[in-house]
DNA sequence: TGATAAAATGTAATCGATTACATTCTTGCT
DNA sequence: AGCAAGAATGTAATCGATTACATTTTATCA
């Protein structure tokens, strides 16, 4: 905001002058109150446009005493991203739609953001806060919580005993369904799994899911198939060739997320390895490029932008002060595409989405 | 920030009686400013905790010169767009190294942005803009000038007499080569282009670099083979089918960027065509993805994450009141993989990447 | 010790919009 | 024409923190 920059700034003190107003006309004209002559309202309208004026929403919310700042922020790890991005979306959406403006911040590259460190996004700038992040850790949520600043959690729970509102989805079942196809449909018994980062919740429960479909069918659960690719492109490269080194056996591979699968198809392509005739691989979350992936991604659909969407209206209702659901689990979807190699075996299940 | 609940708010004349002080002290508390004795900090600080007092930040910001938000604001049609999400990676990093925080507004999904209604970002929640949107028109753009508001325009040139400084990329060179190698290596003569959004900068200088190679390769430019892809996945799509119910002979086709590109080839597939064999496509941008793609993109490499970083970077310039560049231009760079089908004729030229 | 510089603190104006209250102008009606 | 009633507009205090400037206190050193 430029100000002390040669010329200060426009008022409602200079738009009353122009108009031949008084500041109250001026101040009734902008909040649209009653009782003001057309007339009168087309002369400020006027020196308004001519001098360019525009609203000082701080001398605003201080005189007005209502305070809000018109802005809510997200803190996520990284944008460029195929989900995040879309999550991304579905926040910006629906933000802006209710005339609020998103803050973005993302950790990565940030030091850290722990307990000591204050956030860039709070009270000072923001309304309210939708957190996915692992990065944060409870003492600064518990400080949130404790200040009663409007927080919604994404894709994770609250520490024990806080009652801010997470949007999560569902991974168990959706897990277990993918595998289990991955063991009836095409045939795979050596299912190796790429969990994702430490502590992540979503990864807890796909593996829980995973082991609860090889369990189901009677496939003992094999260790050195339990593979860390932390949702992460690097990371699971890194891990292909580690398998690869090992020469382990395996039929296919769960990578976790759409984005780990689709780094472990290139590294096994680099490999020399036929994906899905060698070996099949199958992720999470139906990013939007995944179906156009090479070989199209089969994976668990998660309507992530109305994910985003929901976040931001839970975190409306916490602003306004209005009830807030707990917990809003989101259903996902099996989603059968090419690279879990059903199609190859005949499968009449298969279907291009 | 919740405020005038139940009680009313504590302030720093609050603070500065219970602590037997005046508000300048306590202000200088506040702001860790010199000259304050270690009691006396200890005392106020004793009385804030006390009162619980929490600083206003509308009233700081009115009342202090320096008046910075702290924010900067981009403006772009989407978000979640591999090469938009690149470009706000870039940009958003670069912000938050200098310790910024970055506000996105979509234009998609506004009504309009045009002159009359006023820009979600601007002075009162930004301290300068980033504008990727050939929504926002001149007038705008020119009232921001006036009012002397740092501002920096992506891929696009100010208007006329404006000197806001502009971050674009080498759009014509870039084209002429890319069509160069279609015909010269690949082999193909009939190609057809489609352009941006109407107005768009960068489509006129690529439709431009289009006309220059076929010329200068005697190919007569054929009108028929000139359509529109928008920069968009459903209009590339459209113009594709309407491009094969004419029943066009057509070698091969520049789509203007790699997202229509991508969107062309999956038509083109659906309708049974093989990319390269029967008919090649190449893109522009080179997104991480394309290269991932199926089949792999021939594009032309931008270095989209360090433009996003350069216009904050001039950004910062303007906001600090130091010279900038009016003209940022980028080189891009032809990048051969294999939807354009030079590999098909074993042409010793191609190389994967 | 006294003079003086430096540190600490205080006073009061200021930022820009809102709004209670006061004043002026219209309008309709007898 | 005269007079309410209500519409339109104006005046000035107010929100809470900052800061230029003034004043008091403390420290330094010849």
């Amino acid at each position: 905001m430029i100000k002390n920059n040669g010329r200060s700034r426009v008022t409602v003190g200079d738009v009353a002058k122009q108009a031949g107003v008084s500041t109250a006309t001026v101040s009734r004209v902008l909040n649209k109150t009653n009782n003001v002559s057309p007339k009168t309202v087309a002369r400020v309208q006027k020196a308004i446009d001519e001098l360019g004026y525009v609203l000082d929403t701080a001398a605003q919310a201080l005189s007005s005493s209502s305070n809000r700042t018109g802005n809510i922020g997200i803190i996520m790890p990284v944008i460029n991203n195929s989900f995040l991005s879309t999550l991304l979306e579905g926040v910006n959406q629906y933000a802006n739609t209710c005339s609020y403006n998103l803050l973005t911040f993302a950790t990565i590259g940030q030091a850290s953001i722990q307990d000591g460190v204050p956030l860039p996004l709070n009270e000072n700038n923001t309304d309210g806060l939708i957190i996915f992040a692992d990065k944060i850790d409870d003492k600064t949520l518990t400080h949130l919580y404790q200040r009663q600043f409007p927080v919604v959690l994404l894709y994770r729970l609250p520490p024990q005993g806080l009652d801010i509102p997470s949007v999560l989805i569902e991974n168990k079942n959706g897990t277990r369904t993918l595998i289990e196809h991955l063991i009836k449909n095409c045939g795979h018994r050596r299912i190796a799994f790429m969990a994702g980062p430490a502590g992540n919740y979503d990864s807890y429960w796909r593996e829980q899911g995973y082991c609860e479909a090889l369990t189901a069918c009677d496939i003992p659960i094999d260790s050195q198939l339990m593979g860390v690719g932390a949702f992460h492109d690097w990371r699971a490269k890194e891990q292909i060739e580690e398998w690869l080194e090992k020469g382990l056996d395996i039929d296919a591979i769960f990578a976790g997320d759409d984005t780990a699968a689709m780094a472990a198809i290139i590294a096994l392509q680099q490999a020399g390895k036929r994906v899905p005739e060698d070996i099949a691989v199958v992720g999470f979350n139906n990013d939007i490029i995944s179906k156009y992936f090479n070989p199209p991604l089969t994976t668990v659909h998660v309507p992530t932008e109305e994910i985003g969407r929901t976040a931001v209206k839970q975190l409306f209702h916490l602003i306004n002060g209005e009830q807030t659901e707990a917990l809003t689990p989101f259903n996902t979807e099996l989603v059968v595409r090419q690279s879990c190699g059903c199609h190859l075996v005949n499968n009449p299940r298969w279907h291009p989405n």
